[in-house]
DNA sequence: ACGATGACTAGATTAGCACTTTGGTCATTC
DNA sequence: GAATGACCAAAGTGCTAATCTAGTCATCGT
C-alpha cells in the first residue's frame, strides 16, 4: 500500500529501526535476518532496503541513531550550563549517555556477541573514539580558550585522548567483581581523570556565551552527521 | 634418558618454553600442538605434562615468564634510579617493556589471532592489570610517602588507573594511521598522563632508599609469583 | 505513476557424517 | 623413578546435501 507521506518515510525508519535494535539486544547480530525485522516492523522486505543499502549499514544506522541521540543530551546540557563544554564534563556526560543506551554501550565496550561484524567494518570508525572524542574542531576551540593544560597544543591529545577515554569504555567488562562502581561513580572518575591529566589546575568560573555556542555548533553538525548515516536513503 | 640433575629440568622447561613462544607467535594459539612443542624441544609428549597440567598451562607459562621477565627490567631500573618507583615513570617502563615482548604486547592489546583462549580464561586475570598495574601494596606505598596526588587514597585507583592503562594497550591496535607514534613517545604520553591524573604537580627530587627498597621488593615478590605459575610443576 | 511488496535466485550457512588430529594418560622402558 | 610414546576418547576437519538468507526486481494496488 503506497502512501508516500513525506514525514511518514522517517518514521517507518524509526520502526525499523526500533526493531532491529531490539533483536540486535536479544538475539545478537548473527541471528537477526531481515526478512524477521521487516515482518516485526509490518513491512515488506523490499522496504527496508529502500532506506539503507544493506545489511551492514542497517546496524549501523541502528548505533548511528544512538549516538545522534548522546550528542543531543550532550548539546542539550551544553545549552543548560556553558561548563558543560569543559573537556571533562564533555566526556563525562558522553560517557554516560553511552553508557545507557545499549547498542552504544555494545559498541565502545566491544561486544563482539551483539555486534561482530560492525566492530571490523572500518566504516565502524565514524561511530567509535575519533570524531567522538577528539574532534579536532572541538578541541581547537578548547585551545584557543585556554581550556587546555599548558602549552597542551590540541594535536597532543590525539593519542593520548582517545586511549583514556576508550580505557574507561573498554575495561568495562573487565571489572573486577570487587570493584562495584555505579554509573555516576565511574563517570567521576573519567571526569576527574580527564581534568587533570589534559586540562589547567583552575577552571574558569564560566565559560562565555560565544565559546559554548561554538561548541554547541560543533557538536550539532556532528548530530546531524550521525542522522545522516542513520536515514540516509539507500544506494 | 633419565638424568635428574635438579637444575636440568629449569633449562628443559625453559626450552620447551622457547619453542611454544616461537610457535606461538609464528602459527598462532591454535595451531600449535603439544607434539610439535615437544619434538622441537626434542622431549617426549609426556614430558611436556611433567612440567604443566595441559595446554593451557603452557600458555600461561609462557605469558608469565615474560612479565616475569619484564618485571625484572622494572626492578633493575629502580635499583639503577629511585625515582623509577614513582607511578608514571613505573608505568612508562612497564609500557615499553611489555610492548617489545612480544607475547606479553598479544596480551595488553588482546591479539585474539595468537592468543584465543587465554584471553578468554579467567586465570588470565593474574596476567592482566590487576598485579601488575595496582597492586595495593605498591600503591599503598606511594601513599604513604605523598607521591599519590592530593588526599588521594590508593583505593580511589583501584578503577580509573587500570583503565587509563589499558586503555594505552588496548588502542593499540585501532590506531588511526594518522597517528605515527614511536614506543618512546607513546611511552612519553604514558608517562605525562599518569603523572598529572595521580601524581602531585611537584615530586621530590629524589625518592628515599628506603621507599625504593621496600618498592623493589614489593616487584621482585610480584616476579616471584609470576615465576611460580611459570615453573609451578604440573597438578 | 510509483511506492510497496514478496517470490525468486545466487551465494552463504548449517547439518550430518566419515575421517583425521590432538590433548592427555599411563604401562613400559632404560 | 624419570622419561617416553603408543593409545584412546574427544575434539576438529573436510565434504556433501539440504537449508537459509541477503538482496533483486517484476508485479501489484492505489
Amino acid at each position: 500500500m503506497a502512501r508516500g507521506q513525506p514525514a511518514d518515510r522517517r518514521e517507518r525508519a524509526d520502526r525499523i529501526l526500533d526493531v532491529t535494535a531490539d533483536l540486535l539486544l536479544r538475539w545478537g547480530h548473527r541471528r537477526v535476518t531481515i526478512d524477521e525485522v521487516a515482518g516485526r516492523a509490518g513491512v515488506g522486505k523490499g522496504t527496508v532496503y529502500l532506506h539503507w543499502s544493506g545489511r551492514e549499514q542497517i546496524f549501523l544506522a541502528v548505533a548511528a541513531r544512538e549516538a545522534a541521540g548522546a550528542i543531543d543530551a550532550v548539546v542539550a546540557a551544553m545549552r543548560a550550563d556553558t561548563r558543560e563544554v569543559l573537556l571533562h564534563r564533555y566526556m563525562r556526560r558522553l560517557f554516560v549517555e553511552a553508557m545507557q543506551r545499549p547498542v552504544l554501550r555494545a559498541v565502545f565496550t566491544r561486544d563482539a556477541e551483539t555486534l561482530d561484524r560492525l566492530l571490523a567494518d572500518p566504516r565502524r570508525r565514524p561511530l567509535e573514539g575519533a570524531k567522538l572524542v577528539a574532534s579536532r574542531e572541538y578541541l581547537g576551540l578548547l585551545g584557543e580558550h585556554g581550556l587546555l593544560r599548558d602549552g597542551l597544543r590540541p594535536e597532543d591529545l590525539d593519542y593520548p585522548l582517545p586511549a583514556v577515554v576508550y580505557g574507561f569504555f573498554a575495561s568495562e567488562p573487565l571489572l573486577s567483581h570487587e570493584v562495584v562502581l555505579g554509573l555516576e561513580e565511574k563517570a567521576d572518575h573519567v571526569a576527574d581523570t580527564l581534568h587533570h591529566a589534559f586540562e589547567p589546575p583552575t577552571l574558569p568560573r564560566s565559560v562565555p556565551r560565544p565559546v559554548a555556542v561554538k561548541a554547541i555548533e560543533i557538536f550539532e553538525q556532528l548530530a546531524r552527521e550521525f542522522r545522516e548515516v542513520t536515514y540516509g536513503s539507500a544506494k
